[in-house]
DNA sequence: TTAATAAAAGACAAAATTGTCCTTAATTAA
DNA sequence: TTAATTAAGGACAATTTTGTCTTTTATTAA
């Protein structure tokens, strides 16, 4: 469904959410070792999304990653995007690049009710629910306990 | 959504449908012209739809693809399945491998809910049916007409 | 039996994705 | 101002996916 980038996307930005604000920052040591991604790769996928402003950054001593609370009550719709861009809520199931309602491939019409649905749920589900279901515990990120 | 592989094999597999029985054959020339798909990588495709009985092939003079009506019946499941294995069916959003009621990822019930109706609909939806569409020009399997 | 045909199979190659490592730039505490 | 710290960025490597090409095997029509 998504890349590994997107998966990693996720995870990072919701530790990251439930673990920052304007005053508070984590590290990408930190981040990593809690939802288990490598290191190196997630630092990648995160200055992307810094650079999209869906999380904020800052170098040097004291530095890290957070999460504004605007940028909190957006929706895990955001994210996918700046990773994986939009075939997964627009493309053809296919593969057809021209499929269409006057030229619909033979699952046009089964398929875009589950990309609709998609694309509505990854759109009503802001990171900071889930941020929060994950500080009470009640979500996990990694893989192991 | 689905890998390339898994999109030629959809597309391949319908189109066998909609020309061939237990008396007429098509090549993966043919098919692969009707579906814009690359030849090779689509046969090898195929080859292992055949050895999974999901298409039939036959060598030689004559030889080519088809599917019987026995296997015309199956669902579009068969054939993700059998490509692509069962991960998008039952696989966690976040790629979380110990994802479950107990230890749920962040999205773990509203993906859920996405999951199962891409499973019951790709059950719920054969090959017949898409191949019939087809025939009556109700839908198209190439990118340009 | 032979030649033609068509899928099967194997060897590669290209491209994309995933992952690692090292250097650079920015920030801040001392 | 300096040293330590931390993200940014670039180069590169491994793996997976996608795609191509050639040879082999099976089948059948002549």
């Amino acid at each position: 469904m998504f890349s590994k980038a997107c998966e990693y996307a996720i995870r990072a930005v919701v530790y990251i959410a439930s673990e920052t604000d304007e005053t508070k920052k984590v590290g990408i040591q930190e981040i990593c070792d809690h939802i288990e991604a490598p290191q190196h790769f997630t630092a990648k996928i995160l200055q992307t999304l810094s650079r999209k402003h869906i999380v904020n950054s800052q170098k040097g001593v004291n530095g890290g990653f957070f999460l504004d609370s605007v940028q909190k009550k957006k929706s895990l719709k955001n994210i996918v995007e700046a990773v994986d861009g939009d075939q997964v809520f627009v493309g053809c199931g296919l593969g057809l690049k021209q499929c269409s309602e006057t030229k619909p491939c033979p699952i046009h019409n089964q398929f875009k009710d589950i990309r609709n649905r998609l694309t509505k749920m990854m759109e009503s589900t802001t990171i900071d629910a889930l941020a929060i279901r994950l500080l009470k515990g009640e979500s996990v990120l990694m893989q192991t306990k």
